[in-house]
DNA sequence: GTTTTCGGTTGCAATTTGCAACCTTATGGT
DNA sequence: ACCATAAGGTTGCAAATTGCAACCGAAAAC
Protein backbone atom coordinates (compact mmCIF):
# COMPACT_ATOMS: atom_id res chain seq x y z
CA UNK A 1 0.00 0.00 0.00
CA UNK A 2 1.72 2.91 -1.20
CA UNK A 3 0.92 6.55 -0.62
CA UNK A 4 -2.46 6.92 -3.46
CA UNK A 5 -0.72 8.84 -6.42
CA UNK A 6 -2.18 12.05 -7.88
CA UNK A 7 -1.26 11.88 -11.10
CA UNK A 8 -3.38 8.94 -12.58
CA UNK A 9 -6.54 11.52 -11.47
CA UNK A 10 -6.50 12.87 -15.18
CA UNK A 11 -6.57 16.37 -13.42
CA UNK A 12 -3.49 19.33 -14.22
CA UNK A 13 -3.84 20.19 -10.30
CA UNK A 14 -3.38 16.95 -9.44
CA UNK A 15 -0.42 16.36 -11.96
CA UNK A 16 1.32 19.08 -10.81
CA UNK A 17 1.08 18.43 -6.95
CA UNK A 18 1.94 14.93 -7.15
CA UNK A 19 5.35 16.61 -8.44
CA UNK A 20 5.68 19.15 -6.35
CA UNK A 21 2.94 18.67 -3.50
CA UNK A 22 5.53 16.54 -1.07
CA UNK A 23 6.71 18.55 2.31
CA UNK A 24 9.50 20.76 1.80
CA UNK A 25 9.51 20.84 -2.10
CA UNK A 26 8.38 24.15 -2.40
CA UNK A 27 11.00 25.81 0.24
CA UNK A 28 13.24 24.07 -1.47
CA UNK A 29 12.46 25.78 -4.78
CA UNK A 30 11.79 28.96 -3.43
CA UNK A 31 15.37 28.78 -2.23
CA UNK A 32 16.19 27.60 -5.48
CA UNK A 33 14.81 31.00 -6.71
CA UNK A 34 16.50 32.99 -4.51
CA UNK A 35 20.05 31.72 -5.60
CA UNK A 36 20.60 29.23 -3.45
CA UNK A 37 22.30 26.56 -5.25
CA UNK A 38 24.74 24.29 -2.85
CA UNK A 39 23.04 21.26 -0.86
CA UNK A 40 24.28 22.39 2.79
CA UNK A 41 22.93 26.18 1.59
CA UNK A 42 19.40 24.15 1.44
CA UNK A 43 19.84 22.53 4.56
CA UNK A 44 21.04 25.21 6.92
CA UNK A 45 18.50 27.73 5.52
CA UNK A 46 15.66 25.60 5.43
CA UNK A 47 16.44 23.34 8.82
CA UNK A 48 15.32 20.56 6.77
CA UNK A 49 16.68 16.66 7.44
CA UNK A 50 19.75 15.96 4.99
CA UNK A 51 17.84 12.64 4.33
CA UNK A 52 14.93 14.50 3.31
CA UNK A 53 16.85 17.07 1.02
CA UNK A 54 18.54 14.89 -0.59
CA UNK A 55 15.67 12.70 -1.74
CA UNK A 56 13.63 15.94 -3.00
CA UNK A 57 16.58 17.21 -4.88
CA UNK A 58 16.64 14.14 -6.40
CA UNK A 59 12.85 13.91 -7.05
CA UNK A 60 13.36 17.46 -8.81
CA UNK A 61 15.73 16.77 -11.11
CA UNK A 62 14.20 13.85 -12.51
CA UNK A 63 11.06 15.55 -12.92
CA UNK A 64 12.80 18.11 -14.61
CA UNK A 65 12.57 21.14 -12.30
CA UNK A 66 16.35 21.40 -11.17
CA UNK A 67 19.16 20.90 -12.80
CA UNK A 68 22.37 18.95 -11.34
CA UNK A 69 25.63 20.58 -12.01
CA UNK A 70 29.41 20.31 -11.12
CA UNK A 71 30.32 23.81 -10.43
CA UNK A 72 33.11 26.01 -11.89
CA UNK A 73 35.70 25.22 -9.03
CA UNK A 74 34.55 21.69 -9.66
CA UNK A 75 34.53 20.70 -6.31
CA UNK A 76 30.78 20.57 -5.58
CA UNK A 77 27.53 19.72 -7.53
CA UNK A 78 25.11 22.61 -7.88
CA UNK A 79 21.15 22.63 -8.56
CA UNK A 80 19.60 25.17 -11.12
CA UNK A 81 16.10 25.94 -11.94
CA UNK A 82 15.45 24.61 -15.47
CA UNK A 83 13.01 26.85 -17.91
CA UNK A 84 10.48 24.19 -16.69
CA UNK A 85 11.41 24.86 -12.91
CA UNK A 86 10.79 28.79 -13.27
CA UNK A 87 7.58 28.48 -14.91
CA UNK A 88 6.55 27.40 -11.57
CA UNK A 89 7.30 30.69 -10.28
CA UNK A 90 3.86 32.09 -10.51
CA UNK A 91 2.61 29.58 -8.32
CA UNK A 92 5.07 30.54 -5.82
CA UNK A 93 4.43 34.16 -6.32
CA UNK A 94 0.41 33.12 -5.74
CA UNK A 95 0.94 31.61 -2.53
CA UNK A 96 3.64 34.25 -1.11
CA UNK A 97 0.82 36.99 -1.69
CA UNK A 98 -1.72 34.72 0.13
CA UNK A 99 0.55 34.47 3.01
CA UNK A 100 1.08 38.16 2.96
CA UNK A 101 -2.68 39.06 2.88
CA UNK A 102 -4.29 37.01 5.22
CA UNK A 103 -0.79 35.29 8.06
CA UNK A 104 0.84 38.79 7.82
CA UNK A 105 3.64 39.57 9.84
CA UNK A 106 2.77 42.65 11.94
CA UNK A 107 5.84 44.51 10.27
CA UNK A 108 5.03 44.12 6.85
CA UNK A 109 5.23 42.02 3.95
CA UNK A 110 8.81 39.98 4.30
CA UNK A 111 9.16 39.16 0.65
CA UNK A 112 9.07 42.13 -1.93
CA UNK A 113 8.73 41.23 -5.47
CA UNK A 114 9.68 44.04 -8.20
CA UNK A 115 10.31 44.58 -11.59
CA UNK A 116 13.90 44.49 -12.08
CA UNK A 117 13.91 47.40 -15.30
CA UNK A 118 12.09 50.19 -13.09
CA UNK A 119 12.85 48.90 -9.42
CA UNK A 120 8.72 48.53 -9.04
CA UNK A 121 6.74 46.45 -6.91
CA UNK A 122 4.73 44.05 -9.40
CA UNK A 123 0.98 43.49 -8.87
CA UNK A 124 -0.16 40.94 -6.62
CA UNK A 125 -0.99 37.42 -8.32
CA UNK A 126 -4.55 37.40 -9.90
CA UNK A 127 -6.21 35.50 -13.01
CA UNK A 128 -6.19 38.34 -15.93
CA UNK A 129 -8.62 38.25 -18.88
CA UNK A 130 -7.36 38.15 -22.52
CA UNK A 131 -7.50 41.73 -22.71
CA UNK A 132 -5.51 42.36 -19.82
CA UNK A 133 -7.89 43.42 -16.85
CA UNK A 134 -7.80 41.55 -13.20
CA UNK A 135 -10.67 39.41 -12.80
CA UNK A 136 -12.01 38.29 -9.55
CA UNK A 137 -13.21 34.62 -8.76
CA UNK A 138 -16.65 35.55 -9.29
CA UNK A 139 -15.76 36.70 -12.69
CA UNK A 140 -14.09 33.22 -13.89
CA UNK A 141 -16.49 29.95 -14.85
CA UNK A 142 -14.45 26.45 -15.32
CA UNK A 143 -15.30 24.52 -18.40
CA UNK A 144 -14.54 20.68 -19.08
CA UNK A 145 -12.31 20.50 -21.55
CA UNK A 146 -11.13 18.31 -24.47
CA UNK A 147 -9.74 15.95 -22.60
CA UNK A 148 -12.52 15.39 -19.68
CA UNK A 149 -15.28 14.72 -22.94
CA UNK A 150 -14.65 11.02 -22.39
CA UNK A 151 -17.88 9.93 -20.69
CA UNK A 152 -16.56 7.02 -18.76
CA UNK A 153 -14.40 10.17 -16.73
CA UNK A 154 -17.13 12.36 -15.64
CA UNK A 155 -17.49 13.41 -11.91
CA UNK A 156 -20.45 14.72 -10.13
CA UNK B 1 7.88 14.89 17.99
CA UNK B 2 5.38 16.36 15.81
CA UNK B 3 6.39 16.90 11.88
CA UNK B 4 7.58 20.40 11.69
CA UNK B 5 5.96 23.57 11.82
CA UNK B 6 6.46 25.48 8.73
CA UNK B 7 4.68 28.56 10.41
CA UNK B 8 7.45 29.96 12.40
CA UNK B 9 9.95 30.36 9.43
CA UNK B 10 8.89 34.40 8.91
CA UNK B 11 8.03 33.45 5.10
CA UNK B 12 4.84 33.91 3.95
CA UNK B 13 5.10 30.68 1.63
CA UNK B 14 5.71 28.87 4.83
CA UNK B 15 2.70 30.35 6.37
CA UNK B 16 0.79 29.59 3.33
CA UNK B 17 2.09 25.63 3.09
CA UNK B 18 1.24 25.36 6.85
CA UNK B 19 -2.30 26.04 5.76
CA UNK B 20 -2.71 24.40 2.37
CA UNK B 21 0.36 22.03 2.74
CA UNK B 22 -1.15 19.05 3.73
CA UNK B 23 -2.29 16.00 1.05
CA UNK B 24 -5.24 16.42 -0.07
CA UNK B 25 -6.15 20.24 0.77
CA UNK B 26 -5.73 21.68 -2.33
CA UNK B 27 -7.60 19.00 -3.96
CA UNK B 28 -10.30 19.36 -1.61
CA UNK B 29 -10.48 22.75 -2.09
CA UNK B 30 -10.56 22.79 -6.24
CA UNK B 31 -13.32 20.80 -6.01
CA UNK B 32 -15.01 23.16 -3.30
CA UNK B 33 -14.16 25.86 -6.15
CA UNK B 34 -16.07 23.51 -8.97
CA UNK B 35 -19.13 23.89 -6.84
CA UNK B 36 -18.80 20.37 -4.29
CA UNK B 37 -20.26 20.95 -0.98
CA UNK B 38 -21.02 18.24 0.68
CA UNK B 39 -18.77 15.10 2.41
CA UNK B 40 -19.79 12.29 0.62
CA UNK B 41 -19.46 14.24 -2.73
CA UNK B 42 -16.12 15.20 -1.81
CA UNK B 43 -15.46 11.66 -0.59
CA UNK B 44 -16.39 9.59 -3.85
CA UNK B 45 -15.58 12.13 -6.06
CA UNK B 46 -11.36 12.19 -5.02
CA UNK B 47 -11.31 8.40 -3.44
CA UNK B 48 -9.83 9.88 -0.14
CA UNK B 49 -10.22 8.22 3.12
CA UNK B 50 -13.40 9.52 5.33
CA UNK B 51 -11.21 10.23 8.51
CA UNK B 52 -8.72 12.20 5.69
CA UNK B 53 -11.32 13.96 4.69
CA UNK B 54 -13.11 15.36 7.78
CA UNK B 55 -9.49 16.47 8.94
CA UNK B 56 -8.29 18.23 6.40
CA UNK B 57 -12.37 19.69 6.02
CA UNK B 58 -11.90 21.00 9.92
CA UNK B 59 -8.51 21.95 9.34
CA UNK B 60 -9.83 24.07 6.37
CA UNK B 61 -13.19 25.58 8.30
CA UNK B 62 -10.32 26.52 11.42
CA UNK B 63 -8.37 28.29 9.23
CA UNK B 64 -11.21 30.66 7.34
CA UNK B 65 -10.92 28.87 4.20
CA UNK B 66 -13.78 26.81 4.11
CA UNK B 67 -17.07 28.02 6.00
CA UNK B 68 -19.45 25.17 6.87
CA UNK B 69 -23.56 25.87 7.60
CA UNK B 70 -26.48 23.37 7.45
CA UNK B 71 -27.89 23.05 3.61
CA UNK B 72 -31.16 24.57 3.14
CA UNK B 73 -33.24 21.67 4.00
CA UNK B 74 -31.39 21.27 7.16
CA UNK B 75 -30.69 17.67 6.61
CA UNK B 76 -26.74 17.87 5.84
CA UNK B 77 -23.88 20.19 6.29
CA UNK B 78 -22.29 22.10 3.62
CA UNK B 79 -18.95 23.23 3.20
CA UNK B 80 -18.43 26.58 1.09
CA UNK B 81 -15.24 28.95 0.00
CA UNK B 82 -14.91 32.13 2.44
CA UNK B 83 -13.44 35.39 0.45
CA UNK B 84 -10.21 34.26 2.13
CA UNK B 85 -10.88 30.77 0.25
CA UNK B 86 -11.26 32.01 -2.59
CA UNK B 87 -8.34 34.11 -2.52
CA UNK B 88 -6.34 31.21 -2.85
CA UNK B 89 -8.22 30.63 -6.78
CA UNK B 90 -4.34 32.40 -8.40
CA UNK B 91 -2.54 29.34 -6.74
CA UNK B 92 -4.67 26.69 -7.74
CA UNK B 93 -5.00 28.58 -11.67
CA UNK B 94 -1.12 28.69 -11.21
CA UNK B 95 -0.43 25.07 -10.27
CA UNK B 96 -3.54 23.99 -13.58
CA UNK B 97 -1.66 25.68 -16.05
CA UNK B 98 1.31 24.71 -15.14
CA UNK B 99 0.17 20.56 -15.16
CA UNK B 100 -1.40 21.67 -18.38
CA UNK B 101 1.67 22.58 -20.18
CA UNK B 102 3.68 20.01 -18.49
CA UNK B 103 2.10 17.23 -17.81
CA UNK B 104 -0.14 17.68 -20.62
CA UNK B 105 -3.17 15.23 -21.81
CA UNK B 106 -2.56 14.29 -25.56
CA UNK B 107 -6.50 14.93 -25.72
CA UNK B 108 -5.89 18.65 -24.71
CA UNK B 109 -6.35 20.49 -21.75
CA UNK B 110 -8.63 18.80 -19.18
CA UNK B 111 -10.18 22.48 -17.51
CA UNK B 112 -10.18 25.99 -19.42
CA UNK B 113 -11.17 28.81 -17.62
CA UNK B 114 -13.09 31.77 -19.15
CA UNK B 115 -13.89 34.74 -18.37
CA UNK B 116 -17.63 34.76 -17.25
CA UNK B 117 -18.88 37.99 -19.33
CA UNK B 118 -17.19 37.14 -22.43
CA UNK B 119 -16.76 33.45 -22.32
CA UNK B 120 -13.03 33.93 -23.68
CA UNK B 121 -10.45 32.00 -22.13
CA UNK B 122 -8.46 33.64 -19.40
CA UNK B 123 -4.51 34.82 -20.21
CA UNK B 124 -2.18 31.67 -18.53
CA UNK B 125 -1.08 33.04 -14.90
CA UNK B 126 1.95 35.09 -14.82
CA UNK B 127 3.20 37.95 -12.67
CA UNK B 128 2.29 41.14 -13.83
CA UNK B 129 3.76 44.76 -13.77
CA UNK B 130 2.47 47.59 -12.38
CA UNK B 131 1.36 48.81 -15.34
CA UNK B 132 -0.45 45.56 -16.71
CA UNK B 133 2.59 43.63 -19.05
CA UNK B 134 2.88 39.89 -18.28
CA UNK B 135 6.69 39.08 -16.66
CA UNK B 136 8.98 36.54 -17.34
CA UNK B 137 10.86 35.20 -14.21
CA UNK B 138 14.03 36.58 -15.38
CA UNK B 139 12.33 40.25 -14.90
CA UNK B 140 11.45 39.89 -11.43
CA UNK B 141 13.56 40.50 -8.59
CA UNK B 142 13.21 40.10 -5.04
CA UNK B 143 13.90 42.29 -2.24
CA UNK B 144 13.84 41.94 1.67
CA UNK B 145 10.80 43.14 2.93
CA UNK B 146 10.09 45.48 6.03
CA UNK B 147 9.70 42.21 8.08
CA UNK B 148 12.62 40.88 7.39
CA UNK B 149 14.78 43.49 8.60
CA UNK B 150 16.08 42.15 11.22
CA UNK B 151 19.64 41.25 11.22
CA UNK B 152 18.86 38.05 13.63
CA UNK B 153 16.61 36.35 11.17
CA UNK B 154 19.39 36.55 8.06
CA UNK B 155 19.43 33.92 5.37
CA UNK B 156 22.30 32.72 3.69
C1' DG C 1 -40.20 -2.15 10.70
C1' DT C 2 -36.28 -3.10 8.21
C1' DT C 3 -32.80 -1.49 5.07
C1' DT C 4 -30.06 2.08 3.02
C1' DT C 5 -27.74 6.45 2.97
C1' DC C 6 -25.21 10.12 5.09
C1' DG C 7 -21.68 11.87 7.83
C1' DG C 8 -18.74 10.78 10.32
C1' DT C 9 -15.28 8.14 14.32
C1' DT C 10 -12.14 4.41 15.76
C1' DG C 11 -8.46 0.96 15.32
C1' DC C 12 -4.71 -0.76 13.05
C1' DA C 13 -1.15 -1.51 9.43
C1' DA C 14 1.74 0.68 5.84
C1' DT C 15 4.32 4.76 4.56
C1' DT C 16 6.73 9.03 5.30
C1' DT C 17 9.25 12.18 8.13
C1' DG C 18 12.87 13.59 11.43
C1' DC C 19 16.93 12.81 14.01
C1' DA C 20 21.32 11.11 14.88
C1' DA C 21 25.16 8.44 13.55
C1' DC C 22 28.13 7.19 10.09
C1' DC C 23 30.80 7.32 5.66
C1' DT C 24 33.80 9.05 1.89
C1' DT C 25 36.26 12.56 -0.29
C1' DA C 26 38.46 16.86 -0.24
C1' DT C 27 40.67 20.71 2.24
C1' DG C 28 43.20 23.13 6.05
C1' DG C 29 46.37 23.59 9.74
C1' DT C 30 50.82 22.31 11.90
C1' DA D 1 53.14 13.61 6.81
C1' DC D 2 49.37 13.74 10.15
C1' DC D 3 45.24 14.99 12.31
C1' DA D 4 41.00 17.72 12.30
C1' DT D 5 37.30 19.67 9.87
C1' DA D 6 33.79 20.44 6.24
C1' DA D 7 30.89 19.08 2.30
C1' DG D 8 27.70 16.01 0.61
C1' DG D 9 25.58 12.63 1.29
C1' DT D 10 23.58 7.38 3.14
C1' DT D 11 21.73 4.30 6.75
C1' DG D 12 18.95 2.93 10.76
C1' DC D 13 15.37 3.69 13.75
C1' DA D 14 11.53 6.01 16.35
C1' DA D 15 7.55 8.94 15.82
C1' DA D 16 3.92 11.01 13.02
C1' DT D 17 0.79 10.78 9.14
C1' DT D 18 -1.91 8.30 5.80
C1' DG D 19 -5.05 4.65 4.13
C1' DC D 20 -8.27 1.04 4.75
C1' DA D 21 -11.93 -1.21 6.81
C1' DA D 22 -15.17 -1.71 10.37
C1' DC D 23 -18.34 0.44 13.12
C1' DC D 24 -21.99 3.88 14.77
C1' DG D 25 -26.05 7.08 15.27
C1' DA D 26 -29.52 9.64 12.91
C1' DA D 27 -32.43 10.32 9.14
C1' DA D 28 -34.60 8.80 4.85
C1' DA D 29 -36.45 5.02 1.85
C1' DC D 30 -39.03 1.13 1.16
Amino acid sequence: MKYKRFDDMNCSLAQTLDVIGERWTLLILRDAFLGVKRFGHFQRNLGIAKNILSARLNRLVAEGILEKRESAEGAHAEYLPTATGWDLQPVLLAMVHWGDKHRPDPRGDRLVFVERKSGRPIRPMSAVSEDGRPLSPAEIRTERGPALDDPARQRQ
